[in-house]
DNA sequence: AGGTGTTCACATAGTTCA
DNA sequence: TGAACTATGTGAACACCT
């Protein structure tokens, strides 16, 4: 078929228009831009046959996506039902009632108030006054939103916006992508990265080897492959019939667990390599401190809220289980506080969480029991200990900068006295416990070891 | 000025394209569309007059745009220059080595490590065999990354790859407006509200009132006003120079809190009117607990992690508080876990705050102090207290549904118990430590009150 | 000039299809 | 499987108004 000329005029000169306008004219499709119904009804049920454009080539992407889009038609039909659809129904500003574009801060709002809110979520309501004088009863309206700071400010707290859905200028400058490696651009790192190497023989100074990453992906990777029933599968619960079999019930699901754990140990060179006392003496000083590490972590969903309900069984049977051993007791408090505590500072990191438990197997003394034995090779378990401390702060570095990781890690090691102090007075709680009811036969020669109980 | 007729024609009809051709027409653009260098030419140098196309109205914002973006045009070009620049330097994925699209799933990655992980993300990688001899080691580079389910998977997680950042289906549906409205669409709320029915006379079963909006309004407001120098200013540490210097510090920073939250609960009606004694039981045996709740809500970044590091020294100085009246209490632990978990539950929401407060101001018996005197008029404070909670629940229903209100409504509950706890042993710790530094008679009168001392 | 509200630009979710 | 798409919700910028 020979190539025809084809050719767009736009134009509002009256004459031309009458003429072409009153004849009919062969191949060759007329929009009257005055009439938007026609022009949109045209575009939309693709009358026109809009694919010749396609012909044209050598345009730039940018211009293929306005044809593209001149193009799609019955796509943007079902689009445009379906927003019209919405936006009379129910997108309804919830603090002024104008039209709604979407969530804006937690709060379906209009496009005004999600600015307002941007502008002034941070001011002083207390310095802001209500003009009128309906003491602070402003009606936020569409026609007169903008009358009153004070009240417009306040229904938008009132309908839930928050502020921490602004991001601070740290989450913008990463977004924007000028800090992608957030370690290069550490304006304050040298200060830091000098109070460290004053201390610690400047084992902190470096970033990330290949061989590190080896480390992390063998750990995490074993780590994961171990645990992940764990966390993924549905928790088995504990036996609350009555004490003994809650005990006996406890023991055995734990018991479980500090096989997986020590499983998991084996698997680190550093440990095996140590002599079998040594090996010994670190799992019974410290691997009731894991238990807590290895069950915080949990891999639901990133919403704080909803990942706490769904482990609300668990939570619950747990409290029920130091609450049918002793009413009595805070032991719930502490154990359930140090994991939501924990949960935060882990941050759902799995390769914090694999890090930080073999950081704590290698703890020694960390249980503070003066009966704790020496090491023979106390300076293996030393230097073990120091080298995975580095991979895990030299990877936090990488990750999220040094500021962040600098306090990170102070809280982190408070949080290691805390889970000390917990273990503690856990294995006080529950050796009362399996003593005075008497199930200590019913225990588990490993729980028993862990409990100090042998 | 009158508006003109515009029209546009598009034609492939010789006859009438030679006759437009042929006599210069006024008020006429031609587009020759079998020359696309004229047509680009054109649309780019913006050489046609398009900005009469601006004059159109009511056509939806989809044409809008189309016309919009054929008006842009040179700003395309610095846009190409700067995302070919990013990629071509820095953005590499960080688990194949790819030319990375930005950051997915918390991970600097690629699009097709972006999709493998969106699929795999909840597979159980102890099931994945890894393929190759080299045992869970196979590199996963640009050429070969999809040979290895097994590595690949792992070293998404092990580059910090996070399953949280998957939204949940919830989360989905939330964002794709079929549940703008979530109270409308729960499937079993009919189950939910029947269970509750039941139990609670049905008090549970509406939504928020225009009234109800109204009194959240208010006490949102009120509480904001006097609370927010609290949250934002910069907060006053407590002197740790001895335990005496930190008890007085303390009392008087507290002091200062509870005659702010004695503002607060004056605003409201139900409180204001009943008797002095009712009142002033109720501040004396709820004070303490109200101070946990009103202390967790800070409105820092929504980021867990970098909002409790901002929070980092006012948390060590309370940790040091504890240290310095008494190095061998947990006190601290658990106090400072409350307020953490606390912070979860309340999850940042000022009108969930607000009315917990209220809610506990009016608990009759909370303190679990048998020598807690009777009201005058419990029945007044019981409405209150309904009333309140009530209006809570309705809140909550309308901002996220039934089911999750539920769930939050139980765990509230639940650390409503733990507040009371820890307000109990922490009366009594905070009165050890004031009667053996001998300092009572440097406590305000009303702390002393709180602290059931007078 | 400073406040307001619309629109643009962008990041990163999910989704689709060859 | 992965490139290319849509969708949502951020911040930023602009034109307008007082
Ligand atoms: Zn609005
Ligand atoms: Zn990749």
């Amino acid at each position: 078929m020979a190539k025809q000329t084809k050719m767009i005029f736009i134009t509002s000169n009256e004459d031309l228009v009458h003429q072409i306008a009153s004849k009919q004219v062969e191949d060759t499709h007329i929009i009257d831009l005055d009439d938007p119904k026609q022009v949109t009804s045209m575009i939309n049920n693709n009358s026109i046959n809009w694919t010749f454009l396609a012909g044209l080539s050598e345009l730039d992407s940018k211009n293929d996506q306005i044809y593209k889009r001149a193009l799609d038609s019955h796509q943007d039909d079902q689009e445009k039902q379906r927003k019209l659809l919405r936006k009379s129904i129910d997108l309804i500003c919830k603090i002024c009632g104008d039209r709604a574009i979407g969530f804006n801060y937690d709060v379906l709002s209009c496009s005004s108030c999600k600015a307002f809110f941007h502008r002034y979520a941070h001011q002083d309501l207390k310095k802001l006054k209500c003009s009128s004088r309906n003491q602070n009863q402003c009606k936020i309206v569409n026609g007169e939103r903008s009358k009153c700071h004070r009240c417009r400010l306040n229904r938008c707290f009132a309908m839930g916006m928050r502020t921490d859905f602004i991001l601070s200028q740290e989450e913008i400058q990463r977004r924007k992508g000028f800090e992608k490696n957030p370690n290069i651009s550490s304006t304050n790192s040298t200060c830091i990265s000098q109070t460290f190497n004053n201390n610690d023989k400047n084992i902190f100074s470096e970033s990330l080897t290949a061989e590190d990453l080896i480390v992390i992906d063998t750990i995490q990777s074993d780590f994961l492959s171990i645990f992940q029933n764990q966390f993924e599968g549905s928790k088995e619960l504990i036996d609350l019939t009555d004490r003994v079999s809650a005990l006996i019930s406890w023991s055995e699901s734990h018991n479980k667990l500090a096989l997986l754990i020590i499983k998991y140990c084996r698997l680190i060179n550093e440990f095996e390599n140590l002599n079998a006392d040594d090996r010994f003496i670190l799992i019974k000083y410290n691997l009731l401190s894991l238990f807590s590490v290895i069950l915080c972590y949990n891999c639901k969903s990133r919403n704080q809220s909803s990942s706490s309900y769904q482990e609300y069984d668990g939570v619950e049977n747990k409290r029920q289980f130091y609450s049918v051993c002793d009413p009595s007791s805070d032991m719930y408090t502490k154990v359930i506080n140090l994991m939501i505590s924990s949960m935060e500072t882990l941050n759902q990191d799995l390769v914090l969480v694999s890090l930080l438990t073999i950081i704590l197997l290698f703890s020694k003394g960390l249980s503070m029991n003066e009966n704790e034995p020496l090491l023979n090779d106390s300076l293996s378990v030393y230097r073990a200990q120091s080298y995975y401390t580095k991979i895990l702060w030299n990877y936090l570095i990488d990750k999220q900068g040094e500021m962040k990781t600098y306090k990170q890690f102070t809280r982190m090691l408070t949080e290691i006295f805390q889970r000390q102090t917990c273990a503690t007075i856990f294995r006080e709680f529950i050796n009362i416990q399996i003593k005075a009811s008497q199930t200590i036969d019913q225990i588990t020669p490993l729980i028993q070891t862990v409990l100090h109980i042998s």
